[in-house]
Formats: C-alpha cells, sequence, structure tokens
DNA sequence: CCGCAGGCGTACCGTACGGTACGGTTCGAG
DNA sequence: CTCGAACCGTACCGTACGGTACGCCTGCGG
C-alpha cells in the first residue's frame, strides 16, 4: 500500500481532502514532526479512521504529498500561432511559473519531505514530487522548445538539452538554498526580485538558444 | 552547545575523528537513520563518550556535517597571468570540481541531512553545508570572474549574477534529482557525462559573458 | 604498588509515537 | 423503532531511541 504510486489522481471524498488539508498544514507549520495524533486532532477525526484509509504513516504522507503536487498545474500554452514575441512571452511565462511554485511555502515543505524520505531508502515521494515537479515542467516546455524550433525560432540539438539548461537559468541556486533553510533569502525577498529574474532568465535562454545566435 | 556554529575548524583528536568517520558512514550508508547507540558500536566506544564529547546527538550530527563538509575544498587558480585560454580552464575547473563534489554520495547524504534538518527550524546544518558548499564555491570564483572582467576577458554589471548563471548553468537540475532520489540519474550515469556537461556549461558560461557577446 | 582519570560496555529510564482496541454517537435504510 | 455501518474520542500497548548511571578495565603519574 505505502509503495503504490498513484499515476491518476485519486479521488478523495471531501472528508477525506480535509483530512489530507490538515496534514498538509501541520507539514507546512511543523516541518517534519507529522504525527498521526496530530493530524487526528486537527481534522478531528480519529486515528482509527486514518489508519483505515490511509494504511499506515506513510500512506497519509504519500497521499498528501500526491494530492497536492498534483494541484500544480502549468498554464497551457497556445501553440498555434507561433511568432516571436508570442514565444517570448510562453517561455518567460514558464520561468515565472517555475520559480513562483519553486519559492512557494507548500512546495519548499513538500520537497523538503521528499528529500528526507529519499534519506531512508523510501523514493516514492521523490518520485511524486519529480513527477509533479521537473518532470511536469519537462512535459509542458519541451513541446513549445520543438515548436519553437519548427518555426525557426529557436536552434537546439536536443531538446531535453534545451530544457535542463532553462532549468538552470532560472532556478540557479534559489531552489537548494531555500531547501537548506538560508536566511538571506527569506520569502519576501526572492519573490520581489521574481520579475527580474524572470526578464534575465530569459534573454539569456534566448542568447543561448536564439534563432540569430549560437550558429 | 548545539545552536553553535562553529567558523573556524576545530581541532578534533584522532579518536574523535575516528568517531565522526563512523557516524558519516553510518549516514551515508544508514541515510537518515543515525542512532546514537549505531555510532557508538561503530566506533567501538561508549555513548558516555559521545555525550560527553558532543554534548548531544544535534551536537555529534553538527560536529560530522561541520568536520565533513570543511573538508571539501576548491583548488585554488593561479590568477597571476590570466589569459584566455587560462581564465577558461580555471573556469572549467571550478564547472568539474562543482559537479564532481555534488554528485558524490557523501556530498548527497550531508545535503539531504541538512534539509532534514531545515525542515524542523533547525538551520544550523544547512548553514554550515551552505557556507562550505555554494558559499564556498562563490568565494572562490568570484575573484576569478573579476579579474576575468578586469582583464576585458569577461563582461558583466554583477559578479554575483555572473556566478549564480555559472551555478545554474553547471547543476542545471542535477542536483535537485539526485536529493529526490531518481532513479534515472544513476552515480555513473552522471560522472560519465560530467567532461561533457562541463564543456556545455562553460561554452555556455562564454557566450553569455565573454567579452565578444552580450555588448 | 596505589590511586585515579579516561573510557568501554551495558543495563536502565523516560518519553514520544506508530499502531490497535473499544465504547459511545450519529445517521441512514428498512 | 431497530439495526448496523461509519466514525469519533480516548485509552492502551509495544517499541525505538535519546539520554543517564554504574561497574569494570587500562594506563599513567607519583
Amino acid at each position: 500500500m505505502a509503495l503504490t504510486i498513484k499515476v491518476n489522481e485519486e479521488t478523495f471524498t471531501p472528508r477525506q481532502q480535509a483530512v489530507l488539508t490538515a496534514a498538509l498544514d501541520l507539514l507546512v507549520e511543523n516541518g517534519d514532526g507529522l504525527t498521526m495524533t496530530a493530524v487526528a486532532r486537527r481534522a478531528s477525526c480519529s486515528k482509527e479512521t486514518l489508519y483505515k484509509w490511509f494504511g499506515d504513516r506513510d500512506g497519509l504522507l504519500t497521499a498528501t504529498v500526491q494530492w497536492q503536487a498534483a494541484k500544480v498545474r502549468m498554464p497551457v500554452v497556445d501553440r498555434s500561432h507561433l511568432n516571436a514575441k508570442a514565444l517570448r512571452l510562453s517561455i518567460e511565462q514558464f520561468a515565472r511559473d517555475l520559480l513562483t511554485v519553486i519559492t512557494g511555502e507548500v512546495s519548499i515543505t513538500l520537497n523538503r519531505t521528499a528529500v528526507t524520505h529519499a534519506a531512508q531508502e523510501k523514493d516514492s515521494l521523490g518520485i511524486i514530487v519529480l513527477e509533479n515537479g521537473p518532470l511536469a515542467i519537462r512535459r509542458r516546455l519541451k513541446p513549445i522548445l520543438e515548436a519553437g524550433r519548427d518555426a525557426r525560432l529557436l536552434r537546439f540539438e536536443s531538446s531535453e538539452d534545451a530544457y535542463r539548461t532553462f532549468f538552470g537559468l532560472v532556478v540557479r541556486d534559489v531552489q537548494i538554498r531555500l531547501l537548506l533553510g538560508d536566511k538571506a533569502l527569506t520569502q519576501t525577498n526572492v519573490t520581489a526580485n521574481i520579475e527580474a529574474d524572470v526578464k534575465a532568465a530569459t534573454d539569456q535562454f534566448f542568447a543561448l538558444y536564439g534563432a540569430k545566435a549560437n550558429p
């Protein structure tokens, strides 16, 4: 049960979603100190119900992460008419969404939880976060990049490499520093600079992969 | 005691270093399941000694991370005669060292431990890892970058931005994926591509910040 | 040889927490 | 009204682990 990876969105009853919300809230505020008793108390339900619904602590954790991670949805970009301006706006939007999500408190908590989990030979949470984080972005971004290449607006060999470079240019050292609790990177400090960072990253990406550059 | 951040390298007796080595080994193999009893047994010492030397579990953890992290030393690059070729080699070397360290098993373990720690309002380990990881690299790289700029080989406004872009270009999504336990990124899989990745990142860095480009 | 400091091994304690059991309550079906 | 399913609250159990106490051994200064 705990090892099961649910690929398609599991339907939770509203009551169950309330429990998951409580669990997520506790996770965000209390860090990793998520206890079954605390969840039960916060959600006003009995521990027995928790165990009946989610199997064990890992099942509850997995369901919470899965459920929340699946909520993060990147906007779909119109791919039909793709001029230079539209492409740039799309890329910029991706950068903005990526940075916004990654610097969010919920995302930080989920990533921390998954990393902690991965430190105990249990990779299920890591896979979920990966699947709904970086990999989701990759799935969405790649078609855009390839459309841009087909339209002679971008130039690259491997869309995989282009995506990963984009990721690096946008995220830089922000995520790891946030995960490590760098006080110099307060939430407000980051969000204030998002627009400038997005623009800079997009500029750099086009400098590297724009049709004019990089012959 | 546990909150103390030791800035200068604490001198540990050989016996104490053996204990720290045992702790690190356990950390690497057993993930986060580091128990005082296990350390004591592995190091053939008594728990009482552990507590006498390190105060509490956090103190031992901090000492271990601190001691190991301080071992990671970036090579100092000769800054005196700086032609284009030497600069490029220096940058490349930094990229190589950064990737090699970050993908190492010990580094992954330390980062995971620090992230886990940071998920419990305790940021001491995070600060240590930050200080000896990204920030150490920054301290070493910045002078090189600025020397390159002074020599008209590089062109950038802020050396801080240049460093962070470099970090992003080199690390990309490798570190977070390793921390999350991505099976698709096996150790060997990464190390095999390090040279190619290093060259690509350096190329991109010079494309963005080389004197000829980016007017 | 004596005494003692440092350290090993082990037994022990307290607590926190995962997991279970059970009595009481609500609510819908028949 | 009755019955049973679902669920709440709570008490309880077992265990793992952080931290402490203590007995024993070793080595060394006097």
